[in-house]
DNA sequence: GAAATTTGACCATA
DNA sequence: TATGGTCAAATTTC
């Protein structure tokens, strides 16, 4: 029961937030339009970064919750001893070394979901990596570096990554992002405003796109690929934003949030107006802002800034 | 001299 | 016991 009412809450909160950062996007998107100011976009621009961030936090608490109550007897192993109910917060019980190592263990051996993207180039993605080691692979001639975020003991940002080059295409790198940030540092706004370049990368999340004819495209690959099952219009919202349909159809109120039983969590916003609908004869563009939410981790990855 | 990187060692897991 | 993830001392860079 305490989880249900638990989850109520957090959706309360994740709408609030959602709405927040709506209504920061919009004045930024204004801001931009009339008055081009940079200083107060970027001020802005942190305002919505806090609001997606205490988002992901929510979704994130509440998947990691909802995980746990889901593992079998035998997987409950593997839950680090701080989450187990035989051990409360700030009472672990560290006084053998066998203990000591267990809780070492614990924290290097991460049972969060990790999100693993292939890149060509290893681009700034936004946050500040310290490099703590390097590893010879078994059977790839690449050894694979290891990186945690800088702030890690600053402010305990638990973010890690792993950097490989791809055996079969060696231009190429595999990396491996485990944990999301925590820290609170803010990219720069020729950062923030980006798009996914490709459509084989997977996660977009955040596009200022005013192209309609390729603004849905690679979202599309990445949002119905995931689903076990595509829901339908009316099942998940008369208000909801659809990216495989056409955006003159689609509400200039729009939001969208889909959790499935075992993939990542999706949620999507629109906010704008189209070109012919709109009575605003000012608003030309269609201006969204979409985001995607991986399981367990925050990615803001494959940051490429673009031109409005 | 501080910060970042390198690298051998340690340790849990499979 | 091999493997991979992490630690931490040594080394390098700025």
């Amino acid at each position: 029961m305490e989880i249900i009412n638990s989850s109520v809450v957090d959706m309360r909160r994740l709408i609030e937030e959602l709405n927040c950062g709506k209504k920061f996007t919009n004045e930024l998107r204004d801001l931009i339009k009339k008055h081009n100011n940079i200083m107060l976009a970027e001020d802005l621009v942190g305002k919505i970064m806090t609001s997606f961030s205490k988002t992901l936090s929510i979704l994130s608490s509440s998947v990691e919750l909802h995980q746990f109550s889901q593992v079998s007897s035998c997987e409950k192993s593997s839950i680090p001893s701080c989450l187990s109910s035989n051990c409360t917060i700030g009472s672990c019980k560290t006084s053998s070394l066998k203990d000591v190592n267990q809780e070492r263990c614990n924290k290097r051996r991460k049972i969060s979901a990790a999100t693993i993207k292939e890149v060509s180039t290893l681009v700034d993605d936004g946050h500040v990596w310290r490099k703590y080691g390097q590893k010879e692979i078994l059977n790839s001639p690449h050894p694979r570096n290891y990186y945690r975020c800088t702030y890690k003991f600053d402010q305990g940002c638990e973010a890690t990554k792993q950097v490989q080059k791809i055996q079969e295409n060696p231009s190429r790198f595999s990396i491996t992002y485990q944990g999301h940030h925590t820290c609170k540092i803010y990219p720069p706004i020729s950062q923030i405003l980006f798009e996914s370049s490709t459509n084989e990368d997977s996660s977009m999340l955040l596009s200022f796109n005013s192209n309609t004819n390729n603004y849905y495209q690679p979202y599309v690959h990445s949002f119905h690929s995931t689903y076990k099952q595509e829901p339908t219009k009316e099942e998940i919202s008369p208000n909801c934003f659809y990216p495989n349909v056409d955006q003159s159809q689609s509400s200039s109120k729009s939001g969208y949030f889909q959790p499935s039983d075992d993939g990542p969590i999706r949620a999507a916003l629109s906010l704008g107006s189209s070109d012919h609908r709109a009575n605003d004869s000012s608003c030309t563009t269609n201006c969204s802002l979409e985001m995607e939410m991986m399981l367990g981790s925050v990615d803001f990855v494959d940051l490429i800034p673009f031109d409005f």
